[in-house]
DNA sequence: ACCAGATGTATCGTTCGGATATATCTAATC
DNA sequence: GATTAGATATATCCGAACGATACATCTGGT
């Protein structure tokens, strides 16, 4: 419509938005459900985020929006413009920055030294639990997605899931041998 | 000094200060640069936590603030109260919640179908560089404390040290299987 | 005497996150 | 057939977080 150009930078909510949409078009509702049992685990989003972007991207000209209401119900499904498929694209060329991970268990196991000694052992076996939910979760995710009708196999998509469940079966084996290993230590 | 008590929930920022108060007093500057060094790699805070959260936990009467200015200028160390001690002990007994990740590389790899098929490996290989400065990063951040004075090897930081370390390996052997499986393919 | 860099405190603007308000549609229950 | 719970859809609010930066003083080197 207007003068589209590529931005040189995205903000990684508008980089989710234009993924999704690349797949297939979508209402901001939509996004936000995708992004719950998909990317979440490694990378959230809010409406907060997801409505105002979207606004955002829709004026720079890389995604359209065109009304579709269902019934009496007003909304609005987007979809990539070329100029949103090549933004989208030039931004999963350059390399990542961003790796932050927010762990409480972690947290834990460094300040262990403030708990009597016999009790810091407890915080690894803590983060092993939380592991476990965690992995529990995602296999939740993996069984709907693959009782999906669509479902892709060979899709990099799949890759990110397997990513999820196998960290985690490593950070519980990489708990354990420390867990065997300070109770040694214990009872020399 | 006045009826402090222990709360039932404590932010994240509020245990890293307990956290570090409890190895010996410090100054709001001197526990962002422990931050900096060493949690920061699994929960990371700024002065803008760090200041107001100082000021709160000094009027629940977890913490005691002290003036020691060194010369002309004005500075104030704090160091934990006995309930403040309490609060990080109920703390480090609750299980963990949080466990959060930011990982663009992941996020690339998800959207990679984006890209051209003969391309879309070369995500994969933008994490292992990511991964590869990452453990380059701890790896100086190791030298800088086990060039330390006063440093304890038995302690539960050099744990997390480990873990970080350990991680960023097997992301990369991950990340490495996962790329000589893709060109396999590519070639099949 | 000067200056770069470390120390120390603080705040600003932006983004983020969780919760919530509002409204309509769908499907199941009574 | 009426009622109601829950899904769909859009949007906003507020507090918390984040990065950057302003400001002042001290320290060490030239």
């Amino acid at each position: 419509m207007n003068a589209a150009r590529i931005p040189d930078s995205l903000s990684p909510t508008a980089t989710i938005i234009l993924g999704f949409l690349s797949q297939r078009e979508m209402s901001g509702y939509e996004i936000k459900a995708e992004v719950d049992i998909s990317t979440r685990f490694f990378w959230a989003a809010s409406y907060g985020q997801i409505y105002p972007e979207l606004k955002k991207l829709r004026a720079a000209g890389l995604v359209e929006g065109a009304d579709r209401p269902q019934g009496g119900r007003k909304r609005t499904v987007y979809r990539l413009t070329p100029t949103g498929r090549d933004a989208l694209r030039a931004w999963l060329r350059r390399a990542p920055e961003t790796l932050e991970l927010r762990h409480e268990g972690m947290l834990k196991v460094y300040f262990a030294d403030a708990l009597p000694a016999g009790e810091r052992v407890e915080t690894l076996k803590g983060m092993v639990e939380q592991h476990r939910r965690h992995a529990a979760q995602l296999e939740q995710t993996k069984e709907a997605v693959e009782g999906d009708e669509a479902h892709d196999e060979s899709s990099w998509c799949d890759l990110v899931l397997r990513f999820g469940l196998d960290f985690d079966d490593w950070v519980i084996e990489w708990c354990e041998r420390e867990i065997a290993a300070a109770e040694e230590d214990g009872r020399a």
